[in-house]
DNA sequence: GCTTTAGGATAGAGCCACTATCCAATGCGT
DNA sequence: ACGCATTGGATAGTGGCTCTATCCTAAAGC
């Protein structure tokens, strides 16, 4: 197919498959001649997938750019399950701010929760954050460092126990991604209402 | 003190505060004269509220426009602390999409934890992202929603305990707002390394 | 041969949070 | 009294982001 028909079965604006063919989302087709490129189905998919990252994820083109480069060099599963993590989570905002200090409390919640010992993005994000909101004077007693983390060690073992593994790289990012984003903000939402509800309580109470 | 200095004191450049005056964030100074206003130390603080949310919590002009004018008005303690958490958990984005629709998720969740049944927004967000999660194919069992909640249940009980009433209202707003971010950073980022965990543990497993 | 389309380049649009410039009116120090 | 500094007000520009639109030439397909 060429490229109107890719913009029609995709949903996608020719405009916008030209602008991301420049940005290097999109591999471009296989070249009949210098005017006329062949597109695939593996193209329709690559926009499906890149549209939901960008509408229901959220994510940059600059991010999406970085898995897709990661996936088509052949990352390992894990690999590319960190850097969706990365940036659904948004686990690169603080990092860089932190250089090197004494305490990292991460250590102590992954020796407490008998979690695998190794470095990771999620780690280091941790320690800059605790780092940061120590700096704004906000404590974050280990009582409460215990109960959050027993907390999404639940949460952690209950979504991995669900996630079934997908067949193709594209999938897992799919599903990864959407996965992450759709539970952490659910996990928000939950801790709205929870946070609402005692509140609510609270107030209550005084009054 | 006036516009100059205004700006020393708080660190904002001049063209910054005319911008928000002009946007309504910042009270207008005691007008001495047609071309002469005189700030107060309420000016700063209220300039270093706005910094704050802006940076470190990430409000928009618009939604920080949106809790000033309410604590200006006059709206009681728990007004602002949802209003706070509606910009803060971003409870507004999908809210719109839902037209009432039959099944109310969020109330079994609030009969199951026994919190007071009262309608809120972060009830209407929870009820309209499970409905986005459905429509997207994504399983929310009623056990995982049982586990996210419990654990919800705990850290919010933890986060209530600790919040100490502040004096002024812009206190509040600036404790609530970066507290809510800060926990709930917190919590992302620890659902990060328990994820992170749980999948190198089955990945070694499969392995 | 004539319309349609591809690819490439470049420019513009719309949003956001500033930032800069210009202005006339006026206050303040000297 | 005079001139510099400052004010409020208006208006325009910046830079990042994601597109969207326009223009062009070369070539394909009927």
């Amino acid at each position: 197919m060429q490229l109107k028909e890719l913009s029609e079965r995709s949903g996608v604006s020719a405009a916008s498959i030209k602008y991301y063919l420049r940005e290097g989302l999109l591999p471009p087709g296989a070249a009949v001649h210098a005017t006329r490129a062949q597109y695939s189905a593996r193209h329709v998919e690559r926009l499906e997938l890149i549209q939901s990252l960008r509408r229901i994820v959220g994510l940059t083109i600059e991010q999406i750019r970085g898995i897709l480069t990661m996936a088509d060099d052949g990352a390992t599963r894990l690999e590319l399950l960190a850097a969706v993590q990365r940036v659904v989570l948004e686990l690169d905002s603080y990092t860089n701010a932190s250089g090197e200090v004494g305490a990292r409390p991460a250590d102590a919640v992954v020796r407490l929760r008998a979690w695998p010992d190794f470095p990771s993005d999620a780690r280091n994000a941790l320690n800059a954050h605790l780092e940061l909101m120590e700096s704004l004077n906000i404590q974050v007693p280990g009582e409460l460092l215990d109960t959050y983390s027993k907390a999404m060690d639940d949460v952690a073992g209950v979504d991995i126990a669900a996630t079934t593994a997908p067949d193709s790289v594209d999938e897992l990012i799919l599903t990864a991604a959407v996965g992450m984003h759709m539970h952490s903000q659910l996990l928000l939402r939950l801790l709205a209402l929870a946070q609402a509800s005692h509140a609510i309580r609270r107030y209550e109470q005084d009054a």
